[in-house]
DNA sequence: CGTAGCTTTGACGAGGGTCAAAATAAGTGG
DNA sequence: CCACTTATTTTGACCCTCGTCAAAGCTACG
């Protein structure tokens, strides 16, 4: 199967084999390996490369003083962390393993040669560094103004829908290793509470959520609980214009 | 005065005249004038031009199904709305004027001329959007897991040290246009609630807050009730490797 | 100086947090 | 494959922070 980055970034253009080649080579080099719950990076560490997830789920955190954890998005296959991290002088978070993960390192020189001269696949990558942009005002908007049972229920089609796009679904199902505690970190709300209202959405029939499994039994009632609108994932092809003609 | 993006971007390498007159260029051309409430572009619009703030205060925002606003971000002078947005098919949100603002409106060929050989000026463009993105990332973990008046405390400091960057405070002083529904939007409460927390800031002697001007009494206690660590601002300069030397 | 917009107050209610313990599930070592 | 340990999920009782509704003061500005 094709790599997983590519197969989202077909989302947005359509690649030549060379742009392919190119990802595929940029996904092989430098892969490591994580167990779960082990850092792939930490706060004030200087950033050198930059991450993009293979196989496994990971997050991005943060600690607060008091000790409380925030997790600030999570990473599928396919999911790079920001574009020219290395710019940067030290990381302001965490970026963790949630299951064991394998993850390629992509040096700043390795990405220039790999992106110079594929003008279609830079803009493909830059299509993505905005879609995350936009999924991090998304949860914004869903800890800031949905209810409990709302942004559970926003967040469960969210991934969902980025799963999709990388082919890891089946059907309705799919994956979920998330724990209720990383929901409720994720989401701003107690682990307690987030049990309370999984069970909601299970006794409504909206959900069927056990064994790291998900399926969604009614899209649309989830959808409307979630008042959930894909159109901020940009999943849609943008234009024929940006298509390769191999 | 400088204008206040190139103000900004010298917080991350110190640009060439060259540098400087690009962006200058840049921010004279296409100016728009919008008065306070306007939009600049609306949710469903095709993204035709990068925006920058030149003068005035503007948010990002979205309008959920029942009518309740998140504002998403608030810029100030020197602020660009995402590079490259123009990739994007159609704006998932919308960016209106908070006073009366002036913005210039960057193509994406007058971007393209402007950065085209100037790899220095380019890399404080990715570092100023890196930092908006950990901008972000921290409004996560500020409605996620900050008590009312924590949350307030934080914008305000954030919003301070901003305006410090592009050299818009006197002493401990500046200019706060919002309006207390403007925060409530922000931050995912009650304008009820908001003004009940401003006024225990203020009780405690940390600010002082009216006619649209704040004035921080004690930064530290300040800092310490939000829990503040401006370290996701990232403005210190990163390294001098990345000096102009001219 | 009149009207719209913003801030402030008060009373009351509810969504979600806290604490604690039980019930399950998932690992792990022997 | 079992026995034991460690995570994770579930339940229950209680209560606090913040939301709601509504009205009254202020401010600003045409």
């Amino acid at each position: 199967m094709a790599n997983p980055l590519t197969r989202k970034l077909e989302h947005f253009a359509r690649l030549s084999d060379d742009d392919r080649h190119a990802l595929d080579t940029m996904a092989g080099q430098h892969v490591r390996e994580r167990r779960a719950r082990a850092d792939l990076i930490r706060e004030g560490d200087k950033p050198e490369h930059v991450k993009l997830i293979l196989t496994g789920w990971a997050c991005r955190y943060k600690v607060m003083e008091d000790g409380r954890r925030q997790i600030l998005s999570f990473f599928v296959p396919g999911d790079l962390c920001d574009l020219n991290v290395y710019i940067l002088r030290e990381m302001d978070h965490s970026i963790g393993a949630i299951t064991p993960v394998s993850y390629a390192q992509i040096s700043r020189e390795a990405f220039e040669e790999a992106t110079d001269g594929r003008t279609r696949m830079m803009q493909a990558l830059l299509w993505d560094a905005l879609v995350s942009s936009a999924i991090q005002r998304e949860w914004i908007a869903n800890i800031g103004q949905r209810s409990a049972v709302g942004r559970i229920a926003h967040l469960l089609l969210e991934l969902f829908y980025r799963l999709e796009a990388v082919g890891l679904t089946k059907g309705d199902a799919c994956e979920m290793p998330i724990t209720q505690a990383e929901f409720a970190d994720a989401l701003g709300m107690t682990a307690v509470h987030v049990n309370r209202m999984i069970q909601e959405l299970r006794a409504a029939g909206l959900i069927e959520l056990a064994g790291k499994r998900l399926s969604i039994l009614d899209r649309d009632a989830l959808t409307r609980t979630a008042h959930f609108n894909a159109q901020y994932l940009h999943l849609q092809r943008e234009g024929r214009h940006f298509d390769a003609n191999n």
